[in-house]
DNA sequence: GTAAAGATGCACGGATTGGG
DNA sequence: CCCAATCCGTGCATCTTTAC
């Protein structure tokens, strides 16, 4: 998709790009070869010019030329190009505030293999870990996951982030994480009902008691949404390769769901429900 | 070559939103 | 609970086309 992308380019909107792509080029290299005739030849020059940028960008791997030139609502368009350097994350916290809570426990995924960080035990190995990925992708964290890390680990996290939330807000789909998942079919049955406040009370009975069936419910959990978050991204590219009705290109297809090599223990799991304040 | 009309990009500001 | 990124509509700026 992002080798079909012109909307980076100046002088260029989305009004100009879908021209572009009903006229004949669909890519990079159709443009290359024959530029569309309803283009001045100054615009055509420009958008030589930029493309061969773009080019060398990609085959660099520089993910901040798109970063710089990408509007942020198309930064869904690096996942295909950059799936092999992304990261998918999820934090759990003791509170909503960066200031007055801190980081409990990190599920990272990038599209191989999970690895967790829990405080106390290995969580300052997340910079290193999180720092090697070009592109991020999380639900809210422009707000949340990635001001908390930052503030809390002292790093500065500049990689594009895709955030699935406005992704989906694009799409027509609100209302928080659990409640798209519903409404697209990858609801998780036995996490019904259960919603982040559960996060704090399992790792406050962890904390209290020692027994790791907590922190491993816990995980559970949380790496359930950072896997999540790839299959959310995966399928709002393909509903807006869809809206594109000009652009021929395949979609991506469904990946497999992991193993997770936590287990989800159901006794810890209603005791620490049944902890939530209700004033919350 | 020039000017007006038309097309479209883009800056601005206000409203909306969800994380544990 | 609380913060600020993004969306979206509006109006202005700028580029392109057209006609003479």
């Amino acid at each position: 998709m992002l080798t079909n992308s012109f909307i980076h380019i100046d002088g260029v909107g989305d009004i100009i790009e879908r021209r572009i792509w009903a006229e004949g080029a669909q890519s990079w290299l159709d443009f290359l070869s024959a530029p569309p005739k309803f283009l001045s030849y100054p615009m055509v020059k420009q958008i030589y010019k930029e493309l061969e940028k773009s080019m060398q960008a990609l085959e660099e791997g520089d993910i901040y030329y798109f970063k710089r030139t990408l509007p942020t609502r198309y930064h869904w368009r690096l996942y295909p190009e950059f799936k092999d350097y992304i990261c998918f994350f999820d934090i759990e916290t003791t509170g909503l505030s960066a200031f007055q809570s801190h980081i409990t426990t990190v599920a990272c995924y990038d599209g191989k293999k999970t690895t967790t960080f829990v405080r106390d035990e290995n969580l300052h190995d997340l910079p290193d870990h999180i720092k090697k990925y070009k592109v991020l992708s999380t639900f809210n964290g422009k707000m949340f996951d990635v001001p908390f890390v930052e503030q809390e680990m002292k790093i500065r996290l500049g990689q594009p982030n895709i955030d699935l939330m406005h992704v989906l807000k694009g799409l027509g789909y609100k209302g928080g994480l659990k409640a798209c998942e519903n409404k697209l079919g990858i609801g998780r049955e036995e996490l019904k009902g259960v919603d982040g406040r559960v996060a704090i009370t399992l790792w406050q009975c962890f904390k209290e008691t020692g027994n790791r069936d907590f922190l491993d419910t816990m995980l559970a959990y949380n790496v359930e949404d950072a896997v999540n978050l790839q299959r959310l991204l995966i399928i709002c590219h393909n509903m807006r390769l869809e809206q594109y009705k000009t652009l021929e290109i395949d979609p991506i297809p469904e990946t497999p769901k992991p193993e997770c090599e936590y287990k989800i223990n159901m006794d810890c799991l209603h005791l620490s429900i049944k902890k939530i304040p209700t004033y919350f």
